[in-house]
DNA sequence: GATAGAAATTTCAAGCTTGAAATTGTTTTC
DNA sequence: GAAAACAATTTCAAGCTTGAAATTTCTATC
C-alpha cells in the first residue's frame, strides 16, 4: 500500500471523526431545546427547501438514505402533523410529502438555531478555508 | 444570519453529504465481499490498532458511540467468535475486549481491499489536497 | 469500616437504518 | 391489448444507535 493510500485513509478516519463529533453536537442541541432528532430535522430541512413538496424517492435521494428509511421517519413525523402525504392525481403510485402549516412554524423556529450552533461548530474556519474546503468537498462528491 | 454563517452551514451539509456517500460505498463493499458491516468493521479496526486489547469504555470513546452500542457490536461480534472478553483482574468492573486469532484473520484479510477502497473513493485528491484538508480537519476536530 | 459518591458495564425501550421482498401501478413491446 | 419490464412505495426482519436506568464494583471521606 503506497503512502499516499495510507495518507487517504487517515484523512478518512479524521473526516469521519469531526463528522461525528459534529453530528453528536447537533443531535443534542436538538434534543434538548426542541425535543426533536437529527433524521427529523433533516427531512424537515429537505421539505423546507422543496416547499411545494416531493415525492418520497426524491426525498430518500436528497437525505441519502434507503426508500424505507424515508417512510419510516416520514410515519412518524406524520402521526405529528409536521408533515402530510398527498397522493398524486397522476401517477397513482407517487405521493408527495411537504411540511404542514405547524411543521413550517416548527422547522422555522429550530433552523435559525441550528444554523447559529454550525456557526459555533466551525467557527475556527476562516473565508479562506471554506474556499478551500468547499472546492475540495466538491471534487470528493464527484468520485 | 451573516454571510459567513451561511458558508459554514454549506459546508457542512456538503460535508455530511460525502461522507454518507463514502460510507456508503464503503458498507456495499464490506457487505458484498465480507458480508459484515461497517460498525462490526470499526470496532474490529479500533481492536486491531490496540492489540493488547481495550475496556469497553475506551473502545466506545475510539469509536465516538455510545456505550450500549459497543456493548451490542461487541456482544454480536463475540457470539461470531471474532472477539473476546475479558474481565480485569484488578477490577471487577471493568472487561477487556479484543480480537481472537480469527478476528485478526478475518480483520486483515478486509483491512487492505478496504483500504484500497478509501483509497479509490478519494484518488481525487492530491498530496496538496490532503495537507489542506487533513490541516483544516485537525483544527475542525478542536472545537 | 460504614457509607456516600463515582465509575464501568449492561439492560432496555424507542427510534433509526438497511436491504430485500411484496404490493400496486405504469409503460413498453410484441 | 396481453404480457413483461419497469417504477414508486411500503413492509419486514435484522441490526444499529441513543440516552436513561439499573447493576455491580471501587474509592474517598468520615
Amino acid at each position: 500500500m503506497s503512502d499516499l493510500s495510507k495518507r487517504r485513509l487517515k484523512m478518512w478516519i479524521r473526516l469521519l471523526g469531526v463528522t461525528r463529533m459534529s453530528e453528536a453536537t447537533l443531535r443534542e442541541y436538538l434534543r434538548v431545546n426542541h425535543d426533536t432528532t437529527l433524521p427529523r430535522f433533516d427531512v424537515m430541512a429537505a421539505l423546507y427547501r422543496r416547499r411545494e413538496g416531493v415525492t418520497m424517492s426524491e426525498l430518500s435521494r436528497m437525505l441519502l438514505v434507503s426508500n424505507g428509511n424515508a417512510t419510516a421517519v416520514v410515519d412518524r413525523l406524520e402521526a405529528d402533523a409536521m408533515v402530510r402525504r398527498t397522493p398524486s392525481d397522476t401517477d397513482r403510485r407517487t405521493v408527495f410529502v411537504a411540511l404542514t402549516p405547524e411543521g413550517l412554524t416548527a422547522f422555522e423556529a429550530m433552523a435559525q438555531q441550528h444554523e447559529a450552533e454550525v456557526d459555533k461548530l466551525f467557527a475556527g474556519l476562516s473565508e479562506a478555508d471554506l474556499d478551500s474546503l468547499t472546492e475540495i468537498l466538491k471534487r470528493m462528491g464527484k468520485s
